[in-house]
DNA sequence: GCGATTGTTTGATCCAGTTCAAGCCGCGCC
DNA sequence: GGCGCGGCTTGAACTGGATCAAACAATCGC
């Protein structure tokens, strides 16, 4: 059983989500990209941008690094990476992908992604296919703005990512990256306290320019402190 | 003696230029903003979108960090970095801007630059109202998309940046930041072998994640191995 | 030109984080 | 169950770059 394709309007105005995948979808109210699914809410009734939903099993690419941009993505449920692999088989994970994410902006500047994205679960991501996203804005206003202000947004976010990666011992990294982790959950709906941390030791030592052994002990000895209680893929 | 506000056009297509502000003006035509400044040349003649154009002297601000995002900019003459100030005095300095380049980008996530802009030498810089791109880019699609091209590219270069920071040595951080230097320098036509290093070791460092030492000692390396010759504010 | 100020180079020492290595834990699979 | 594998933790040694410090070179104001 897949998602239906193309239908007019995927679901009505969505305020309630029936019982959802792993019980971890997010709302489309509440998702990055709601402005750009139904441009036209109000005024002129549900126009559903969203052409396909995509299901992703753990490990999939959504995208790969080098392909053209064909649709800009939304994440609907599931935890996925957006990362630059370098040539050595080394890489560098730009940005962590919750539900309500948007991805695959980057590919704005020459057409191309200059990153992929890969689910470290098994994930359910919205697709709006380019050429409708270039129609849609040209008819609405709105929209272009909305769409600036969402690579505006990832550029903001990607400076300032920067700026803790040169500017910042690895214990404030990973204490930041974990107050920023529990921040974004918190705004999905979860626990700030208690959260997933579904990615590996590893990966987060790649967002972070660290190595996982620095990582593993920098956890631990916030654990020791007291400071945080970990679990097998939590905090 | 100041640059004129708002005539209709500040100059006709231009493609040769008038004797530069220290022979260091870049013409329109080779400026990432020319799209966004003459977006109906051959269709309707010339409409120009830049309302001003600013003199800044070395270290004015053109914009400070908090500030509300009221223009986009595009460097025509002189040297900038975009920074981004920490509250113990140190920076993260997110890229240098040379003539052609296009600066506030990253305001368009939030309204509200995130960074700001300090001229390292002596500069002219359009300006082009955010109202006055908002009312253009609905009424011309191409600009629309323009505009998102240029903030993509932003993304990608940032991303591209913090990849750098976390997976390569301190050499290779120089030896990189020395060749996009140069290729950005031959892209306006100055020699890619011998060009200008305006900024301090200090400002490479805060670019680059290092401290002024160890850049001095990676460069006074790299000309004790014949690879380049140092002059002052030149390679 | 002279002294002050600001930026650069070079040297010596130190330490945070890497690297290498070994054990551990949880989980899936036969 | 027991075995194997992938991920995590912990330990010990090493090292790249930071830090501290001092000499040096340009530039500016007078």
């Amino acid at each position: 059983m897949d998602l239906p394709v193309n239908p007019a309007p995927l679901e009505p105005p969505p305020t309630t989500d029936k019982p959802a995948m792993r019980g971890r979808q997010v709302a489309c109210t509440a998702c990055a990209m709601h402005p750009l699914c139904y441009p036209l809410s109000a005024a002129e009734g549900w126009l559903n941008a969203v052409q396909t939903r995509r299901r992703l099993a753990r490990g999939e690419r959504l995208y790969r690094a080098g392909s053209p941009q064909s649709a800009l993505y939304a994440v609907r449920a599931g935890f996925l990476k957006a990362c630059a692999p370098g040539p050595d088989g080394g890489r560098f994970i730009v940005r962590f992908l919750l539900p309500g994410d948007a991805a695959g902006l980057d590919a704005f500047g020459t057409g191309v992604h200059p990153t992929e994205a890969v689910a470290l679960e098994d994930c359910q991501v919205c697709e709006i296919p380019r050429y409708r996203a270039e129609i849609l804005a040209e008819g609405i206003p709105s929209l272009g703005a909305q769409l600036r202000k969402l690579i505006g947004g990832e550029l903001a976010r990607s400076q300032e990512h920067a700026s803790l990666l040169t500017r910042h011992a690895a214990s404030e990294r990973v204490s930041r990256f974990l107050v920023d982790l529990s921040r974004r959950w918190g705004e999905r709906g979860y626990s700030r306290s208690a959260f997933r941390l579904p990615m590996r030791r590893q990966e987060i030592g790649e967002h972070l320019g660290l190595t996982m052994e620095t990582v593993s002990r920098i956890l631990s000895d916030f654990q020791s402190r007291g400071w945080i209680r970990l679990s097998r893929g939590g905090v």
